[in-house]
DNA sequence: ATATACTGTGTATATTTTACACTAAGCTAA
DNA sequence: TTAGCTTAGTGTAAAATATACACAGTATAT
């Protein structure tokens, strides 16, 4: 590999004009994105329209912009894939190794994001390179592009984690959801089955439940009762942390 | 800022010759390496010789090479200002704020350490970019050059989380060790005191801690028993997490 | 021998976790 | 209108874990 790197800067009025072994690597993000639909745990796939790994699929990113820091970066690729601003993201981990990217040295911050699936609506993707945006069953993983086979796996390690102690499943449901959902989604996400009642026991325990007076509408069975996060009651565990 | 990139690649037999967007930003890598001694938990700090922010304390970091990854980098940082090899590291998080850096744009890929102060040798810096290397005590730390104060500061809090679940306290302790020292090291890292019998009831329960037929030598008071770590039990724990 | 400084130990109580099964409610279709 | 289906909603007992708490034993130094 040959590689030549000629640069000036300048900056704050300091004009630096050197042969920087500096700017030889690109940063790129990758976003896990979450999303739960009709009791199925979902993450946001591209298919590529660009080399390498044309026509693969691979999770959305891209390359880091001068003018936003890596947090925005994550937002902004969410946002031009799916129109939504506002995703819940975190970042969990960078892939940092050599040969990672087949055209030259990309480092990686990878982050995890989730987001509310309001009726599945099909994404357009406003970028020119997915050809292809979808929803796909974490279960039913097609062959990803580069390493992000293993940027996911570690993406649901952490989130397996992270529900534990941090309030994110809200994240996934609509605004006002049966408690029934909760479970649903942990255990989608932990990838094992709880027990109801011992469930309904810790979640509610918390006290960052508030339940509605409502009912669950259009269902052919006995319709549940409707509960929505308490961000306010959540705020004043100030630290504290729930435990799962 | 004016910055002007013209680069040519060749990889795999295959030559391109673009305009790339991409290699505009600086990948480094800063350590918290954290060491314990003498009942003090300490970290280690150089002092920088060379701009930006000549003559001020720093923590040892340095940019990633094209020919190693950032795990290696993070390694390789470590051994020029200690001399040691296999010291333990594990990235934590990667600070990419747009200006972290006066003089263009780096990004951090952050990683904490730990290593066994055996005595305390004065650690002569193998690197030009350090006119002294020294472990302060983690709560007398001095006003640290770029974002280096927020870094260390969401290196003892990963810490703290960690120490919970990973036994990486002993890293910092020698190999023989009493329960004492264990102890002693859980409460400058979580930063409160804990209770000597459940302290060691709990350390003990997890079976991983071998007691020795050998006691504590050159203390002018009843000496303790020594103990040392268990890899192999450990191991046999097989992702069951310990839980402190 | 005595003062000093730290080691090493047990128990009772409170809290949390786990295991487990049936009735109630609402809808549907005959 | 009734029978049948599907999910909602609920309590308790036992086990495991966490907490609070104090003193006698032992090595050393003087």
């Amino acid at each position: 590999m040959y590689l030549f790197c000629f640069i000036i800067i300048q900056i704050n009025n300091i004009a630096l004009e050197e042969r920087l072994p500096i700017f030889n690597s690109a940063v790129s993000i990758d976003c896990v994105l979450f999303g739960f639909d009709n009791g199925e745990l979902k993450v946001l796939l591209i298919e590529r329209n660009i080399g390498p790994f044309k026509d693969w699929w691979a999770l959305p990113g891209n390359l880091v912009e001068q003018n936003e820091s890596v947090d925005q970066s994550a937002a902004r690729i969410l946002h031009e894939l799916t129109g939504f601003s506002n995703i819940y993201v975190e970042q969990y981990y960078t892939f940092g190794e050599v040969d990672r990217h087949p055209q030259g040295r990309v480092i990686s911050v990878a982050y995890y994001a989730m987001l509310r699936l309001a009726g599945e609506k099909t994404l357009k993707p406003l970028t020119n390179y997915a050809k292809n945006v979808q929803w796909i069953n974490i279960n039913e993983l097609p062959k990803l592009a580069f390493d992000h086979q293993h940027i996911f796996e570690k993406a649901l390690e952490k989130v397996k984690r992270r529900v534990k102690h941090l309030p994110i499943v809200f994240e996934l449901l609509p605004e006002k959801f049966t408690l029934t959902q909760v479970q649903n989604v942990y255990e989608l996400i932990l990838g094992k089955k709880l027990d109801k009642r011992n469930f309904r026991k810790k979640i509610l325990s918390f006290g960052v439940l508030k339940e509605l007076n409502e009912k669950q509408k259009g269902v052919s069975f006995r319709a549940a009762s409707l509960y929505k996060f308490d961000k306010r009651k959540y705020a004043k565990l100030f630290g504290k942390e729930i435990s799962f």
